[in-house]
DNA sequence: TTTAGCATTATGTATAACATAATAAGACTA
DNA sequence: TAGTCTTATTATGTTATACATAATGCTAAA
């Protein structure tokens, strides 16, 4: 074998200013281990002690900002916050921007999620979630009515389920998804028309999840879901 | 009802200047249709033309740059890239940062995750996945022995199946959340001890990859990671 | 004691200047 | 003519300075 002419050459550091600065804060962050609602020094006083520009520490300010660490006021400089995850993601996800691979996967991750949150459902569902979902399948409307109104429905219904798994992050996620769901759904992306009738309707689940098990409600859902799985594999 | 005396007033804008700019040039990129590759003019055109210092232009720019819209090279200017939903996101991402419900909650995600890409494995698997799965196995590392490499396996294994699943995004997002998940096996988050047993081996799973159904791969994945379901919900 | 107004302070914005890196153009040589 | 080296150009990266603006706290008047 050859040697590699390039093998003993060090990795060069094209890291700009901004990037060791945005390190730096975040390790500091990190180390000092601020907790939320701690204050960190104004931009003055950092761009003194690490000998930078104004302007470079607040590029990389603008980053931590964007990243949900940190929240900045004016005349009170920048507070930690608990982060965000989903702040600045939520922000790039526009279904415009997003190339058609991506948004049909993001649309398989619906299902996904919503077939594995069963245990969790199971886990935390109270008798009052349990009235609060017949509540709504109440109103539910005739699926071959209204269209626009049924998909409204539909995510109502999803929603409350999402919030019964009790688990914040995944419905926040769910959230910021839903304006892709949506999209994908008006876009002409899935390829098979919709089939009308659900072999396992609202009714059904909310049935399940009375009685049965996770086990029954991820065959339960994963039936329901079986038209937008059909339309996604084609 | 007494009538509110807010009701009458408008909201007022509070944005920042950076704030319009972006929005504005976050619309021009969608109503365009500017395509992957094509550029966007210099900071001193768009200063000049949107009638704002060049200053808030590069703030503006550097919030696309973090949403992965755009990527800027000296010389050339910025080009547009296929927007990278995961990569600002994964900087935000730091165990150290996160606080310890959200940790729990990030790892109640991977369990969520991994029972409901069922289908999609059996929608996808080709006898070659099989074998490598099997491959993986066979170097599997005696429980008791040895746990960190325990660890390393599992991560293995698992990463395989996320590939098997065939959606890049949902590998990508579990590729993000890997450190996570370690950091909560380390960090004692979890409550009860692992139990060393496994009801349904890695093996047991690549059998009914083999020759079962989504629905009892669902139920051999959750009770593959009854371990951590246990100790989350303790 | 309350409130109106002022001073203070840190971020927001603007401008100008220079450094630096990437590219293009031109000149020079084989 | 082709190829390479040098130089010029251009747009971003960085610094410095000044002023605007909003939030906070203090002070004095009612």
């Amino acid at each position: 074998m050859t040697p590699n002419p390039t093998e003993s050459l060090i990795q060069l550091d094209t890291s700009s200013l901004v990037d060791k600065v945005e390190a730096n804060l975040v390790k500091l962050l990190v180390e000092r281990k601020l907790r939320v609602g701690d204050i960190i020094p104004t931009e003055l006083d950092l761009s003194r002690s690490l000998g930078v520009s104004r302007t470079v520490v607040r590029e990389a300010l603008l980053r931590l900002r964007m990243m949900g660490l940190i929240d900045t006021k004016k005349k009170k400089g920048s507070v930690i916050t608990s982060p965000d995850i989903f702040g600045i993601m939520s922000k790039s996800m526009n279904p415009h921007i997003l190339d058609q691979d991506t948004l049909r996967e993001i649309f398989e991750l619906r299902l996904v999620l919503e077939i594995g949150m069963a245990d969790l459902l199971f886990q935390r569902i109270t008798p009052k979630d349990i009235e609060e979902l017949k509540e709504i399948v109440k109103t539910e409307p005739d699926t071959a009515k209204d269209h626009i109104f049924h998909i409204d429905h539909e995510i109502i219904f999803h929603g409350k389920l999402y919030e019964i798994a009790g688990n914040e992050t995944l419905k926040r996620f769910q959230k910021m998804l839903l304006p892709i769901f949506d999209y994908v759904h008006n876009s002409g992306l899935l390829k098979k028309p919709a089939q009308i009738q659900k072999f396992v309707s609202h009714k059904g689940l909310i049935d399940i999840l009375e009685n049965g098990s996770p086990e029954l409600f991820r065959n339960g859902m994963r039936n329901h879901l079986e038209n937008h799985f059909l339309r996604i594999f084609s």
